[in-house]
DNA sequence: TCCACTATTGACATCGCTGAAGTGACTCGG
DNA sequence: CCGAGTCACTTCAGCGATGTCAATAGTGGA
């Protein structure tokens, strides 16, 4: 059964196809008998528009898509989440692209598929910086990750988040600060963070000791984080604290130090970054940077859809701040 | 500038529309010359199909909604992303659409933007049963949630998980389990898994006790655990275990035993269902039924294709097994 | 040398929709 | 009573791709 098309309606309403699709757009060149004739026929076949067809007119699709790494890391799922329900009012659908590690990422966004989206919402993981040359052929705004100038980007105020997470290690004491950190190759370095932490620890007075940063071999797996902490354990270096560069490390970190008999906080103070839901419920709760993600969605999805629009302006980056969520794990030794 | 089309490689190439087409294809009635040289006047303009026009030919979209009520929820988080990944390599690129409560899950299955994919793949989260007049456009199929005549549906095996899970529970010597369900108005209730719990009870000559069952605002947020968990403790029930009806629900249950000062699995096991990553690194470990997500999606995806490739036979029922995960959870008292 | 046949390729229609332009009928002011 | 203007609608072309079928060139056999 064929699906009913503009000139089937026509022909049970006794017009044209024009003007059954000058209803449906809903144009005011119609006089109100032919508008509810039109209407009624629409009903009585079952007629929907065909967006295929007004997309080959207009050019457009209506489809923005978003690309993560995974969905499995709540940060990720929360962003995408935001992301989805955001555009939604705007008359857009997302699609959904998967692609993790440095080709994929690139693909997904410069590829062929972007064909068929009007525009890119990418929040980076793994992006090399090699070979900008190629061109997006969409509108890309990038969400989240190391600022550049290839695109329009929202990045978190990494620099101000970290120096403030250390500056609170430091204020209830603490003096020996582990990074667990991600460096593995490929992975975008986040060195703001890493800025912001060493300029905290410049203004206590307390010396950098590299000892203390550790790198899993994967920035996002609770897993990663559990198995960068016991390596730190091994070594024998003695800290009071860990900086944990997201949650799922965190979360990783408070199990392997539980299993090493340390206490947290009063033995080790940790912290994550993302403030993800999760991180209320570990135990003990999880102190956290917060990235304001409502605030970055609604940044991100503005600059798209002024793209799409047709603004031609130079790439732009909106910084948003970050909030300290302190929760239990890193309160005071007494506690 | 233009998008390049068909016409415009066949000009450089000089050849028609119709053989640059055939190329595009791979069709094998093209010379080898000129197949060359097509290709190289694509690369030249920098061609690329324009799906929207190849749909409007075939009917197809080369797309598939996936609705899911959230994706913050590792459970539909890691669903959602399987069936992405799963679908890829057909060729199928996913709209995920974020649908919570019944009307908007009927919209998103049945309604219009519905015409812009090739099939959906549902995860029923509050569908409510009315209306089966109501026909989908496009095949459904539907990936957990409660069985259906409605259209295809993978279901994993609830009654089998939840008589295992309270099987080993009563095992391990528990005698007063607690149900932290859930039967908020309109959502799915999982009458499989509390018969697959009163199966075992029976089989162990326990009597229901219906103090036992408490009830959650919410199906998934670890809050409503939480509370459903306060509830239960205040109302003075005395119970040795707990068996969640999902992980989230589970983690917000552990937290509340906790504190309350008692100790799990010492004073209460606690099981979860779903065997979300998070499980993993809760304290303690959570004890779960996993859902053999990976073979659920794959039998998913093969019905979705065959709908969309045309089958037309009744709608079918697949039931996947069940698995334990123990962990610390619902350990021996003892330990 | 010519014909039949195959291998390539092109012209045209078509998918469903919308913009531009055109067609009557009717109204209204002078 | 006429021309201009308005209204409501229609016709037509074309978005970019592909299926159908005809046309062309080239081949081998007689």
């Amino acid at each position: 059964m064929r699906r009913p098309t503009l000139a089937d309606v026509g022909a049970v309403a006794g017009v044209s196809a024009k003007t059954v699709s000058n209803v449906m757009l809903g144009r005011r060149e119609v006089s109100e008998a032919t508008r509810l004739a039109v209407l009624a026929a629409v009903e009585e076949v079952g007629y929907e528009v065909n967006l295929a067809g007004r997309g080959l007119v207009s050019g457009q699709t209506g489809r923005v898509a978003v690309v993560v790494p995974n969905v499995y890391q709540p940060y990720f799922a929360e962003l995408a989440e935001r992301v989805i329900l955001a555009l939604e009012p705007h008359g857009y659908t997302t699609m959904l692209r998967i692609a993790n590690g440095g080709d994929a990422e690139l693909e997904a966004v410069l590829g062929a598929t972007v064909s068929t989206v009007d525009g890119v919402i990418y929040c980076p993981h793994h992006l090399p910086d090699h070979d900008e040359s190629l061109q997006p052929r969409r509108p890309v705004v990038q969400l989240g990750g190391a600022p550049t100038s290839r695109w329009d980007c929202v990045v978190m105020g990494e620099f101000e988040g970290a120096e403030a997470m250390t500056r609170h290690l430091l204020e209830s004491g603490r003096r020996r600060i582990a990074l667990v950190w991600n460096s593995s190759p490929g992975v975008v370095p986040h060195d703001d963070r890493l800025e912001g932490h060493l300029a905290a620890l410049r203004a206590f007075g307390v010396p950098r000791d590299d000892t203390l940063l550790v790198t899993g071999s994967d920035w996002d797996r609770r897993a990663s984080g559990y198995e960068a902490m016991v390596g730190l354990l091994r070594s024998g270096a003695s800290f009071d604290a860990a900086l944990c560069v997201n949650d799922a490390i965190a979360v990783g970190a408070l199990r392997a130090l539980r299993r090493h008999g340390l206490r947290v906080p009063d033995d080790v103070a940790v912290t994550g970054f993302d403030n993800t839901d999760e991180g209320e419920f570990t135990v003990p709760s999880l102190s956290s940077v917060s990235p304001r993600q409502e605030e970055m969605v609604e940044h991100a999805v503005a600059m798209l859809l002024e793209r799409i629009a047709g603004a031609d302006v130079p790439a732009r980056e909106v910084r948003t701040g970050a909030d300290l969520v302190l929760r239990s794990s890193s309160g005071l030794p007494t506690s």
